[in-house]
DNA sequence: AGTCCACAGGAAGGGCAGGCGA
DNA sequence: TCGCCTGCCCTTCCTGTGGACT
């Protein structure tokens, strides 16, 4: 038996407490005054301000590669609405809503749960017809005079799985209320998703179009100094801490986020060790713990044939390194399937079929964990050929992830 | 130019879990 | 409780595809 000579906790008592509100770090954090933001902030808040004087206004779509501060904007626009519509007697009812959430808002029937429940509505998980909540839907908004904006975050994902019928759906509800009013706010990364659109979604969704451009690196340590300022105690952050971190995420196309994800895991792992402040080596060990992280959390929540899948992928990819020069060293679907029957038959799991695994395929490609072309080899077909798209760090530890789960 | 391969991916339907009303 | 309905996950069946080969 293990004897402790003092309480286990002490440790984490005694080191210093680098972090003064470590809510400020999150991206969930909507600050007072957002930079570099105030063009889109204004047109924005003029195409929503009708609202206020109990006036229909235009759909928007939004768009702009990860972090550049859509959702950020869009929420902080939605804050100060909903505070100026109680100050001035308007019900206003704002509802966000990530449609990349798995079971939550991947399909039209969970989306329109999902919206039920934001309005108060107990909704059963599955077990009834998808225009009875539509219908519910439709009658909850429309029961007293009120403006409800809803914000689609990620939307192009649920379009990509179900098409547009209910971006076509909720444009139609909004032509036939009485009293409330609807708009919508479309959020993607996909500046190509309008193209797909059915014409008429196309012509009612896209009103009104808003673009955010990437935040540069000196743009990027002035925001997470303001971050920091909140979010660490004083000197625990230095001037080279922010350029590293900013000159980082810079690199991944001005991504915000992941600027503000180093200095947070860096602040954690720097509390962790003891040490007084965050040191650059600390902002190293954060980029390579925050890709573990995601991928490893996103496999563990996928179901096990997935995982089979990705296994099956990176295992056809280490044997592919070891073949000579002059072979054909690609992944193919046909190569992942027969690894991937060989895992479900050692484990005594029942194989899914091949279309099946296709499509296993294509969700891996859509999480960004695995790259998925389709390629023509000529005579000898078409198929897919597969790359894994994460780094050597974070598929050793996915590996070992998924070869204890599989023992393969 | 026509054939062929190895799939991609759409459509239809089955099984299952869960809700609803009689 | 039971029959019927639904969404979801999956299989089966099918057509389409694009470039190497003949």
């Amino acid at each position: 038996m293990v004897v402790f000579s003092e309480n286990i906790f002490s440790s984490y008592v005694k080191n210093p407490n680098l972090f003064n509100n470590k809510g400020a770090l999150l991206h969930s954090f909507v600050p007072e005054k957002i930079s570099y933001r105030d063009r889109e902030i204004m047109r924005l808040s003029s195409i929503l301000a009708p609202v206020l004087r109990g006036f229909q206004t235009n759909n928007v779509f939004i768009y702009g590669t990860c972090g550049t501060g859509k959702t950020i904007c869009s929420k902080f626009v939605l804050n100060q609405l909903e505070e100026m519509g109680s100050n001035n007697g308007r019900a206003i009812k704002t509802i966000y809503i990530n449609c990349k959430m798995k079971r939550v808002a991947d399909t039209e029937y969970r989306l329109f749960a999902q919206l039920l429940r934001e309005l108060g509505v107990a909704v059963p998980d599955t077990g009834l017809p998808t225009d009875v909540l539509y219908r519910s839907f439709f009658e909850k908004v429309d029961e007293k005079e009120q403006a409800v904006v809803i914000m689609l975050d990620e939307i192009d994902y649920l379009f990509k799985k179900v098409g547009d019928t209910f971006l076509y759906n909720l444009t139609r509800i909004n032509e036939e209320l009485k009293k409330a009013r609807l708009n919508i706010i479309g959020i993607t990364n996909d500046l190509g998703m309008r193209d797909g659109l059915d014409m008429r979604v196309k012509s009612s969704l896209g009103e009104e179009e808003l673009l955010f451009r990437p935040y540069n690196a000196a743009e990027l340590k002035d925001i997470l100094r303001k971050r920091a300022e909140a979010g660490f105690m004083p000197g625990v952050v230095s001037e080279c801490v922010l350029s590293k971190c900013a000159a980082l995420a810079a690199q991944e196309h001005g991504d915000a986020r992941r600027a503000l994800d180093l200095l947070r895991v860096a602040g954690e792992i720097a509390e962790r060790r003891g040490d007084m402040e965050i040191l650059e080596e600390h902002v190293d060990l954060a980029e390579q713990s925050i890709d573990m992280d995601k991928v490893i959390e996103t496999m563990r929540s996928q179901p096990k044939h997935s995982q089979a899948v990705l296994l099956s992928i990176i295992k056809l990819s280490e044997t592919m390194k070891k073949k000579s020069s002059w072979v054909d060293k690609r992944v193919l679907t046909g190569d992942v399937f027969n690894v991937y029957t060989s895992i479900c038959e050692e484990n005594c799991i029942k194989t899914l079929t091949q279309r099946r695994l296709g499509d296993l395929i294509t969700e891996l490609d859509m999480l960004g964990i695995i790259n998925a072309r389709v390629i023509s080899k000529g005579r000898y077909g078409r198929t897919r050929e597969i790359s894994l798209a994460i780094n050597e760090a974070v598929l050793e530890k996915t590996k070992k992830f998924l070869v204890e789960r599989f023992g393969y």
